[in-house]
DNA sequence: AGTAAGACAACTAAATTACTAGGGATTCAC
DNA sequence: GTGAATCCCTAGTAATTTAGTTGTCTTACT
């Protein structure tokens, strides 16, 4: 039930630019930089959410990557879906096709639906821009180091 | 953020047995049977479970396994704890260590306690007896067959 | 004794994850 | 118009996880 670091290092790549909307792009060195990790992996992760057309680039000297839309219309659910590939818990309660062929045999699937339902429910309301928000608002009050939450733990 | 097989074979198994709690032990092979999968595997995620203490087993002919309490007792959130190693979506918030290092400089750290708690809800408050009493009614209703939910769809 | 069951360990194939490497295409600044 | 900064794209790869399989041993009912 993990999240992939793909996701988490996207998601915190989209909140980046979120702070920086308005101002431009933002380079691949600074977005990497920012998370402490290499810019290859990032910038497949960014290629995605250009894909899904959630950022936009500039190419060439001081280009760089920059969100298509207010942060305040971006859902973590459009973010998390482009880099997770989809964000349900099991195949048969995803979007694509909420009734399994043996839905009616299936003793877990109530479990399923009631959890993949308040998981979106999260995704869909929560939104780029709270999140941005609540960072910079944090960062104000002090303690203000890297955007790394990576440690390994035992 | 896929749940694995071996949780939702394992939740299945432990459903099933709620489903048999109080008429004595289910050998490995009517529960395997039930999902239509190996019995290897299946004994696999059951040794987990009775190592959690939440099955218990009865050696020999005649012998299989039993839930070790009520099934109105027993969370899901119990079982799929020791099915999947831990319901965390990331290592940073889960039980052990719900503070992170970082976590004042990490911006999807909200998001991830916000998502945590509702799923911790769901999986704590639903108990396996509430499946197993949901599925029992369903078939009564009819449509009866295997508990299998695992075709692959596109 | 024979057989029906669980206990346990070890091995493996496939898929996924988390990267790395390297060359190509644009565009800006000078 | 050259050079540096930047994104674009493909391919490869090591490590880990997942999803099993196989085989031997132990226990206990009949």
């Amino acid at each position: 039930m993990k999240l992939s670091t793909r996701s988490r290092y996207g998601l915190k790549a989209v909140i980046d630019l979120a702070i920086a909307y308005g101002t431009g792009p933002v380079s691949l060195p600074v977005l990497a930089g920012s998370q402490g990790i290499s810019e290859g992996y990032l910038e497949q992760l960014l290629r995605e959410l250009k894909k899904g057309n959630v950022v936009d680039t500039v190419r060439g000297a001081q280009g760089g990557y920059e969100l298509t839309c207010d942060p305040a219309e971006l859902s973590v659910q459009r973010v998390l879906n482009l880099l997770e590939g989809s964000t349900a818990i099991v195949d048969c309660v995803g979007t694509l096709h909420h009734n399994c062929t043996s839905a009616c045999s299936c003793s877990a699937r109530p479990l399923f639906l009631k959890l993949q339902t308040r998981i979106n429910d999260v995704l869909e309301c929560t939104t780029i821009r709270e999140l941005a928000d609540d960072y910079t608002q944090q960062k104000a009050r002090g303690i203000p180091s890297r955007n790394i939450c990576d440690q390994k733990f035992e």
